[in-house]
DNA sequence: TTTAAATGTGAGTAATTGCTCAGGTTTTTG
DNA sequence: CAAAAACCTGAGCAATTACTCACATTTAAA
């Protein structure tokens, strides 16, 4: 528990349990209400906490959101590193690698299925743009260099570029699908195709 | 002029000159200070309107922007048709065509760039579901049924599934770019890597 | 066991905002 | 040119909301 979005570090454990209460709040709120029912009198009254204790955290519902995004990205990327560590293995070819990949960024995306939702559509000026900011800042860099540590598996090509495709393809996928089509999240056929459109678009 | 987003018909032409103003006030607000600046007040205000006149045509806020989203879409569908009328031809291969309908995508986003960058950004419940699915709902049908037309070209494919693919990978880095890198929109770098990724994913 | 620091309270204020309504002006119609 | 229809006005009310502050309680330190 630190982060900029936080006004003042809770030092008892006290308090640490109420700033998690606000953003269990939050997520509540967010996931069923949507983000223009969340006001931090509301937040608060939820989290069954005064108004004033909001505000010696928080110092508005931007941080709020703020510290549940961060905390929700967090959690995603540990998600995806878990399932990873499970099944991948650096004796792998690409080949093999890829469809575990794609299967575990799938799955990462069915932990929190509602809040993943919510946070695609609810989230409004502060979340498209850091929120994919947020991602990508980690990603592409480790797609890039996973990309240039196979050089000879793959074609020969740009591999911030063609991080920047594959890790953007996927996330309109998985985004869209995420929002109008989360029956899908877990069906073969769209894991299959989404490994043959990375595989294709790598192989030399 | 004739929309649900309406509450009447402008019958006159000073009316539909009101009712134009409005949502041009409404997108420089949008594109200029952000969704939550957005309050009918200040859209009437900016417009040269009395608060009244707007709530004679539009509901509430999401109303106005609903009609600019609109307005939106069919544009962008305008700009994308028009250059491809203008550059495809039947008799062309799929190799030599997808290369003009990228190309074209590309421009079609170039025309009001901050417009489509505050709708993707700002645009908050109301926004990415249906801003995504009504772009969905009209494109993927086509590109489904172009596959289909071509099945000699291509490799054996579910064509519903292959346009979902191809599609929302194309949004997916459109969109990134859009938001993140607008000067890269107008490269030739990401042009060709995205018809790499069409291209490969399509061939048999 | 003081004492200080950390934490918590919630009524209340100022500002914002969505929206109405009673009445005016402009345009069309007969 | 009258009457009706279409259009426009803007003061102001009701509701919501962010945020403050004077004070109470709990916990840790001396």
């Amino acid at each position: 528990m630190n982060s900029e979005y936080l006004l003042k570090e809770p030092a008892q454990e006290r308090s640490r349990q109420t700033v998690q209460a606000l953003i269990e709040a939050t997520e509540l709120i967010l996931v069923e209400d949507g983000w223009d029912k969340i006001n931090t009198n509301h937040v608060a009254e939820r989290a069954g906490v005064s108004i004033g204790t909001l505000y010696q955290y928080f110092a508005n519902k931007e941080a709020l959101v703020g510290l549940l995004l961060e905390q929700y990205i967090e959690e995603q990327f540990t998600e995806l590193a878990t399932r990873l560590a499970d099944t991948i293995s650096f004796d792998m070819t690409l080949e093999e690698a890829v469809p575990h990949i794609i299967h575990a960024m799938l799955e990462a995306k069915m932990v929190r299925p509602e809040l993943s939702r919510a946070l695609f559509t609810q989230a409004p000026h502060f979340g498209q743009v850091e929120l994919l900011d947020a991602w990508n800042s980690q990603a592409e860099p480790m797609v890039s260099a996973a990309l240039a540590a196979r050089s000879k598996e793959v074609r020969d090509l740009d591999t911030d570029m063609a991080a920047y495709i594959l890790n953007n393809a996927m996330h309109g996928i998985i985004h869209a699908t995420v929002l109008s089509r989360p029956e899908l999240l877990d069906s073969k056929q769209l894991a299959d195709e989404i490994c043959e459109l990375v595989l294709r678009y790598l192989r030399a």
